[in-house]
RNA sequence: GGUCCCAUCGUCUAGCGGUUAGGACACCGGCCUCUCACGUCGGUAACACGGGUUCGAUUCCCGUUGGGACCA
């Protein structure tokens, strides 16, 4: 039994978006499944728009899924002389023929084909033909395709599809111009490469046939292919940009953890039974490539929130805070000095966010003390008749001395029975004048985050008349 | 246009001839509760259509419709 070698193999003309990162996860689960190798191919064959800053970019980003490569990254942009090796062997074997059909020639016929309502495949003009000696005419290079006959693709996800050799045109192997293109310059790593598996989108899969013939043709024992439906946007159109963020750099930005954005882009066409949380583990050990639905899912961008939150909640408050961080600096807060004490901040709203962009939107209040109440909050509660039971309170917490919840919240139990009131009566008005709002985590343990100083001072900004200090601003 | 792929709640899906068609997200209610969340309990909601095959089709076959991919 060979051990598998499956591949990815992006274009660096762009951000790894979504459908190339759960292709990529696909491959590796199966790779990894199966104790195989996960090889990374750069196919940077379109140098007018490949990039050293995209080809970082699809790296960093999959580095940061945790889609880490056993093998490679391998060039295609430096194994020209490959793909020439192979073109010219297929044209020494009769495999491959010169054709002195100009592009422009081509694309006329075929132009003339579409009209007519005929085929628009080519027509075969070059295929017997003989250049005499001396022609210097600039060609390409085609592959000699049998005309009779079909090609069967055993594919792991579609299963058998079955083409007419009859219905494949001779393809381009190598441009006149002397590139190959990019069909060929795949299968000829595929093969050189030695990759047993190819998992990619099935907007290669109407390809494929050519692609077996030409592994047919080098000699090369055909690889599996497993060919996973398109993800699309919620207008059922292929998900791009228009559709919001495709980029996996724009979620990682949004604050989303790469565990949540594997778990999600697994469960999209491919499930266990009724499980939908799935460890890093439990998605190698469980993952098969032949469970992977044929259909085309939809991205819901609302069920990823949701894995967002969970794996949020899960997340070790010392890991939530190196996280963090970067958000904290992102949004123009000083990055507290403190990361025992930005971790009892951050585990009183952990529940409560969705991604760590939010989290920190949430702990406004408890990064920096220049926070604006809110109009409407401020209207309903802090009114002229709380006043003098927020001094009574106020007054009451300056002496103690052990700032922990429960004696915060002995302190308000003998205030809410001298007053004949109840918890909520009295915790509005002071969530307003230590949060903003009138939403927050329990008040007692945001008291106890924000520490006695600093709930004093605020509680003494919203009480006008004794202060010298001057109101506070309303937004 | 040709070839190919696809079709279960709004969405992701389970189902692999006989089920009250299950779960999850979202949505709507109850409970919990100092607010908001979390949690928990419950609810609304689907087999695209038409033919076969079969005692029996969501399931197998064909077609229609509708999506989609590919054709240097």
């Amino acid at each position: 039994m060979t051990t598998v070698r499956s591949r990815f193999a992006p274009s660096p003309t762009g951000y790894l978006h979504i459908g190339g990162a759960r292709t990529a996860l696909f491959a590796y689960l199966y790779a990894k499944q199966q104790r195989g190798t996960f090889i990374l191919r750069i196919d940077d064959t379109d140098r007018q728009r490949s990039t050293p800053e995209y080809l970082e970019e699809v790296l960093d980003a999959l580095r940061w899924l945790g889609l880490d490569w056993d093998e490679g990254p391998y060039f295609q942009s430096r194994r020209y002389g490959l793909y020439q090796e192979a073109a010219d062997r297929l044209l020494r074997e009769g495999k491959a023929y010169r054709c002195y059909c100009s592009a422009a020639e081509v694309e006329a016929k075929r132009q003339a084909a579409l009209a007519a309502g005929r085929k628009p495949v080519y027509d075969g003009t070059c295929r017997a033909y003989q250049p005499p000696p001396g022609d210097t005419r600039p060609f390409a290079l085609r592959f000699k395709g049998p005309k009779e006959g079909e090609t069967v693709v055993e594919d792991l996800i579609k299963g058998q599809v079955v083409f007419q050799n009859s219905e494949l045109d001779d393809l381009i192997i190598v441009r006149s111009d002397g590139t190959p293109i990019y069909n060929f310059c795949s299968v000829v790593d595929d093969t050189l490469l030695g990759i047993t598996h190819i998992v990619r989108g099935d907007d290669h899969l109407a390809n494929t046939p050519r692609q077996i013939l030409l592994f047919q043709a080098l000699g090369a024992e055909l690889p599996g292919f497993a060919h996973l439906p398109l993800i699309l946007g919620n207008d059922r159109a292929p998900l791009s940009k228009r559709h919001g963020a495709t980029a996996v750099r724009s979620y990682r930005e949004q604050g989303y953890l790469p565990d949540a954005l594997v778990n999600f882009l697994a469960r999209l066409g491919w499930a266990a039974g009724d499980q939908e949380i799935f460890s890093r583990a439990e998605l190698i050990e469980k993952f098969r490539l032949e469970e992977v639905g044929k259909s085309a899912g939809i991205f819901n961008a609302e069920k990823l929130q949701w894995l967002n939150s969970h794996y949020l909640k899960e997340r070790l408050l010392a890991q939530l805070v190196q996280e963090v961080k970067p958000f904290i600096v992102q949004k123009g807060y000083p990055l507290p000095t403190d990361d025992e004490w930005l971790a009892r901040a951050l585990a009183t709203l952990q529940t409560r966010a969705k991604t760590l962009s939010e989290l920190v939107e949430l702990a406004h209040f408890y990064l920096s003390d220049e926070f604006t109440l809110e109009a409407k909050a401020a209207s309903k509660f802090l009114t002229p008749t709380i006043f003098p039971l927020l001094r009574r309170l106020r007054a009451r917490l300056a002496t103690v001395s052990v700032w922990t919840e429960q004696e915060i919240e002995h302190v308000f139990a003998s205030v809410m029975e001298e007053e004949q009131l109840k918890l909520g009566q009295i915790a509005q008005p002071v969530r307003v004048a230590l949060t903003g709002g009138t939403a927050s985590p329990g008040i007692f343990e945001v008291m106890v985050v924000l520490g006695k100083e600093r709930t004093l001072a605020r509680l003494d900004r919203v009480l006008p008349v004794s202060a010298a200090s001057p109101p506070p601003p309303q937004s």
